[in-house]
DNA sequence: AACTATGACAACCGCAGTCGT
DNA sequence: GACGACTGCGGTTGTCATAGT
């Protein structure tokens, strides 16, 4: 009943008030609205004293998401998002909470700041660590070659090495990022198709260059989605080269050759 | 230059919780 | 306790800017 009654009287009058993007003018109205109250505001009083066609909902977002002072609207820094990250683990997707942490941010800024940049790079994270807590690495087919002290299989496949020819157009190998990467990986310098670009992608498994492209330190996983992304940067990771691949239908295995001075991943 | 795809972000919607009557 | 009004939250959608083709 109560959604019943507070949807009618919504839906009743709806048509009177103004939807999508606020003007300029808008903004002033409200603002001088609520700063003539001293910033004590009823949000159902406010259109209508205001003289705003807005409803008391799209008020209340607007100042709160928007006008209110001490938003910050500048881009995320490094700590908040390492921040939003810890506090996403421990609290779920409970905005409003997560946004009292961070001074400045809002529940809708940081939600949307999640679904647009870290969502994807802490998937990719938590599909690492969870690895390396289980120590389970059964798909993951990650072969590293000692070169001092090969074993037999090692030299078997050294000896008969498929190129990167072999790899279907489109596969991709998933790098995830090694425990000493440094907590928001580098961009920069990095070969990536996650552009979704097949001139891009292509352009990776026909380089008869590849050997030396893919160097990183980094684990590779099976080959999954293109939009994965290639995730090297030389600057940062770089120790392992890439010396063949053992491409089996959906088992993708790359063996990497460990240059010296060099913990294996 | 025109078109398309994608990313970023503002805004909307529905629901649940709280409070007053 | 039931009901209605209101607020706040989280999911989703819409829109615009930019990059890529």
């Amino acid at each position: 009943m109560v959604k019943s009654s507070r949807s009618t009287t919504v839906t009743s009058v709806q048509t009177c008030y103004r939807r999508g993007a606020w003007s300029l003018e808008e903004d002033q109205k409200l603002m001088s609205h609520i700063h003539r109250h001293h910033g004590f505001w009823n949000w159902v009083e406010t259109p209508n004293a205001s003289g705003l066609l807005r409803t008391a909902k799209s008020c209340r977002l607007r100042w709160m998401n928007y006008l209110r002072t001490g938003i910050n609207h500048g881009n995320f820094t490094e700590e908040e998002d390492e921040t939003i990250i810890k506090l996403h683990q421990q609290l779920g997707n409970r905005w409003s909470t997560i946004a009292s942490r961070l001074p400045g941010r809002t529940d809708n800024h940081i939600k949307n700041h999640w679904h647009t940049n870290l969502k994807k790079y802490n998937c990719l994270k938590n599909n690492h660590l969870q690895e390396t807590e289980t120590d389970d690495h059964d798909h993951v087919n990650i072969v590293t070659v000692d070169q001092k002290n090969p074993s037999e299989d090692d030299d078997l496949l050294l000896s008969n090495p498929q190129k990167s020819s072999n790899i279907e157009y489109g596969s991709n190998c998933n790098a995830v990022w090694s425990p000493l990467m440094p907590s928001q990986p580098s961009f920069d310098n990095c070969i990536s198709p996650s552009s979704s670009s097949c001139d891009a992608t292509s352009e990776i498994y026909n380089n008869e260059n590849i050997l030396d492209k893919m160097e990183g330190l980094c684990m590779v996983d099976d080959y999954t989605d293109p939009a994965a992304g290639f995730l090297f940067s030389n600057s940062q990771w770089g120790t392992y080269t890439v010396a063949s691949y053992y491409d089996a239908g959906d088992d993708l295995s790359a063996y990497l050759l460990m240059q010296e001075n060099e913990e294996r991943v």
